[in-house]
DNA sequence: AATGGATTCTGGGTAGCCGT
DNA sequence: ACGGCTACCCAGAATCCATT
């Protein structure tokens, strides 16, 4: 998927307050932007960082501009969070998504019990398949894609929501999406939330679908270009 | 009084839902 | 068709409270 208009270019100043961040334009010129990702963002904070950023349409906008991605040695990164729904929506719409293939409808943004939603619920007209979509960012070595990139406890409540519709005997899948192309496998990063790692195992080994994929990613448009192998051993 | 742990609040945009 | 409300995204700062 493209960008319907270029991105503009600049140079990361500081991100602070969760979703604002200031950038040096091209021009010189500072502007502060909405940035899409209330997560830790680790490794892509750095003062003087290349940024991409998009204008918004929407006149009722505090903020028109959209922080999009980072360029961290050389690789752009994705770090707004609403891609990895569309990318996996549209990719799902266009058949290219070899393990859900069997799926014919996507509903997004399901409810499942009182104050959880989960991301998509694929269906045939006899089986369920309810779908978690995570963004991913964290690349520290290796070219390996690591989750999360701090202690996520929702995180860790969607896995045990996803166990607990596998145990009822629907289907249940965790996609990773890693937004830069620079990775060639995928962690989870034990390190920083080490009970995540177990809870993703645990996920694994009751028959959830655990998958990752990696995006190719420019200033021109994101799009999914395969899956990754996974590392799940802790 | 000082410390540390626990809890609360904040921020902008989006999407779904409900009532008008 | 709209406006209002809420959940979601969930780190970090601010505040509160208990222990020393």
């Amino acid at each position: 998927m493209n960008f319907s208009k270029p991105l503009q270019i600049g140079r990361l100043v500081r991100r602070y307050k969760r979703f604002l961040a200031d950038i040096e334009c091209e021009d010189g010129s500072v502007v502060t932007v909405h940035c899409p990702n209330s997560g830790s963002m680790m490794g892509l904070k750095d003062l003087g960082l290349k940024v991409a950023f998009s204008m918004s349409d929407n006149p009722t906008r505090k903020l028109p501009y959209t922080l999009e991605m980072v360029q961290v040695e050389g690789a752009w990164v994705g770090v707004n969070t609403q891609w990895p729904n569309k990318l996996f929506q549209n990719a799902f719409v266009a058949e290219k998504l070899e393990a859900f293939k069997l799926y014919k409808t996507c509903q997004p943004e399901v409810r499942v019990g009182m104050q959880t939603r989960l991301d998509f619920l694929l269906t045939t007209p006899t089986q369920r398949c309810y779908v978690e979509v995570k963004n991913v960012t964290l690349m520290r070595n290796e070219s390996c894609a690591e989750f999360p990139d701090a202690v996520t406890l929702r995180g860790a409540k969607h896995l045990q929501t996803l166990m607990d519709l596998r145990d009822q005997g629907d289907a249940a899948s965790l996609v990773f999406m890693v937004q830069r192309e620079d990775c060639t496998r995928f962690r989870p990063a034990c390190d920083i939330d080490p009970s995540y790692a177990k809870l993703l195992q645990q996920a694994y080994q009751k028959g959830v679908v655990v998958i990752a994929y990696s995006c190719k990613v420019s200033p021109t448009g994101i799009n999914i270009i395969g899956e990754l192998p996974l590392e799940l051993e802790i």
